[in-house]
DNA sequence: AATTTACGTCAGTGATGTTGACTTATTTGG
DNA sequence: CCAAATAAGTCAACATCACTGACGTAAATT
């Protein structure tokens, strides 16, 4: 590529301290782009050969991981609206790979679940993903692992935070103070 | 939200052994779709003010950060098409956030580079993304720093890694085994 | 019985990406 | 020196995914 060097034009003789540190920061900035970048390629080839796009595999995905959720939830996961949400959600139901039913308790819910088909199609997904994840953590060393979910953990939005951890159900020393340590489990399930 | 709990359909009596493996490695997957979805957050709040997109971030991000950067440059970095970025990097040259100066060497070249208004903003849009980053390092421990750096590296694409290493110009321990430790610098330089 | 809730739907819009083809200016190589 | 390759810009057409706002329907709640 041959880039040019920076030659720093701005803030020159501000504090000269933390400049390094500003600079790793920035790196993680950048590197965090190439990541995400990097880490959605794979599954989207395999969406491609489906027709479906990103959005399809996050509702498949979240589906997938929590069977019986509700539209609502989903709503609160993507944060996106209930329009974005309807034509992706009707594409997958229409071809099979998600069905639904009315909850028992109130019939208005609608929950929703992967088929077979729907399953077979996650689990491809998520094991493309689990799988650069995995290398990445092995090539970053032993205690990548835990020391990546504290830091992933932590750049969620304070306020979506306990929602997150509950939904991934992370137990044990896996994320940080787990605040409440109560877990009621409901009982329902399927 | 009260989610029900996935009871695990599927691979029922595989390999339980690295079943818990799966499990965190999965949890991965997920946060780090929750932590890029709020890491672009707030930068796309401020972005909003102006008119503009992510796209236009990551375009003015990347010259800022690299003044003199060339278009075919760009087009690598960000991995989109020509046609994608003309309407983005158009938008900031009539704005006035960006300006260009053909090469000297070669003036098919239009070297890129921010004003002093592309500057600023690109210089508030970081800030927002390194303050957060910066505070989810020190939750997550002293040594956070240095190890999301290796895992967010290793989780780019292999043919990718020595191309982000020479953008994100970052030495030292900062990076696993720089495989080459030459780093002839360019001379040429703004 | 009235209100709220969960969900679906219609219509219109915008941002961002795509492909393919073509033009212009400039450099490079036989 | 002229032909080919390269860097960049441009046009047209299109897909995906997000948005807003309004409205409908069924079921639960008050």
């Amino acid at each position: 590529m041959q880039l040019p060097v920076d030659t720093a034009k701005h803030q020159v003789d501000t504090v000269r301290v933390d400049d390094d540190a500003r600079q790793r920061l920035i790196a993680c900035v950048e590197l965090l782009f190439f990541a995400y970048r990097d880490f959605t390629s794979d599954p989207d080839r395999l969406l491609d050969q489906y027709g479906f796009g990103r959005a399809h595999h996050r509702v498949l995905h979240f589906v997938s991981r929590n069977p019986g959720l509700r539209v609502a939830d989903l709503l609160l996961i993507l944060q996106i609206t209930k329009q974005s949400l309807a034509r992706v959600l009707k594409q997958l139901i229409d071809e099979g790979f998600i069905a639904q039913r009315s909850g028992k308790e109130d019939r208005r819910e609608r929950l929703l679940f992967v088929t077979i088909k729907g399953a077979k199609l996650a689990d491809r997904l998520t094991d493309l993903q689990v799988r650069r994840i995995a290398e990445a953590l092995e090539k970053a060393g032993p205690e990548a692992d835990e020391m990546t979910r504290r830091f992933l953990f932590a750049m969620i939005g304070e306020k979506d935070r306990e929602k997150v951890r509950e939904l991934i159900r992370l137990t044990g020393a896996s994320l940080p103070e787990p605040a409440n340590a109560e877990r009621p489990i409901p009982e329902d399930a399927t």
